[in-house]
DNA sequence: TGGCGTTATGTCTGAGGTAACATAACGTCT
DNA sequence: AGACGTTATGTTACCTCAGACATAACGCCA
């Protein structure tokens, strides 16, 4: 048994970043690309590009400073709003999951799934 | 800004429980009938009645005892397989969301959505 | 015996999130 | 001029899961 868990942030009650599209940010902070940024992930390029549309959006302010043509190709890369709110929420996660791997080992550390204990009032076979 | 957060748990890397599911557990243990406590919910019976086998099949023990007609047409109980989980999860799950919030506020506690700051080096009305 | 409230179970629909397909435009380099 | 790799964007398809609908069976009670 493993515990799991995800966080977010909400804006105005709308989803404003979690795990998955703060990936693709360090991917594109990394590799200076959107399309190779999803790539990595396993994304096609035009849902990566549209998270980080809705992502902007709602900051009401762009998150990449991209071009399309130029050396390479063209590129993106974060704009300072994106990689502050990276890395805020790179401080805001960690540590987290360990916080609740610790409170489950606390809570389930000696839990035995009842399969491998006797049953003790089990009516015979009564499968359904 | 909002932080969300949500915890499961997981057996076999399949999903085995979470805060949905536990809630309908309570309210099972609060009326002795499944079908009242989806009502409860506003789930449908249909659907928390194959929530519930699900996890059964998981932990491979029913967690739920009933019948069907008798006095009142029948209930529910939770076994004690069934009532054990529900109570470490609950002790699991207690006081995390507050960690987490007290995180949040650590790290965004200064965070200002910055389209209310001057932007220093931003090209005029480039609006896509 | 018929009504009632429950459990039990098969089947279908709807919505959301993800991925795939198809273009167009851009700028550099050969 | 043409090839290349990128950004930008509309449209379509799919897959999972929450939930609805329909039906049968059970056991008490009036």
């Amino acid at each position: 048994m493993e515990p799991r868990s995800k966080f977010w942030i909400e804006h105005q009650s709308r989803y404003l970043i979690g795990p998955r599209l703060v990936q693709l940010l360090e991917a594109v902070d990394r590799l200076g690309s959107l399309r190779q940024a999803a790539a990595e992930l396993g994304w096609s390029y035009r849902y990566a590009w549209g998270r980080v549309q809705q992502l902007a959006a709602l900051l009401d302010q762009p998150v990449l400073a991209s071009s399309a043509g130029g050396p390479g190709g063209g590129g993106s890369r974060l704009t300072a709003a994106g990689q502050e709110l990276l890395e805020r929420y790179q401080q805001f996660e960690a540590g987290l999951k360990e916080q609740v791997r610790q409170r489950f080992n606390q809570v389930f550390g000696n839990y035995t799934l009842a399969h491998s204990e006797r049953p003790r009032d089990h009516r015979p076979s009564r499968r359904r």
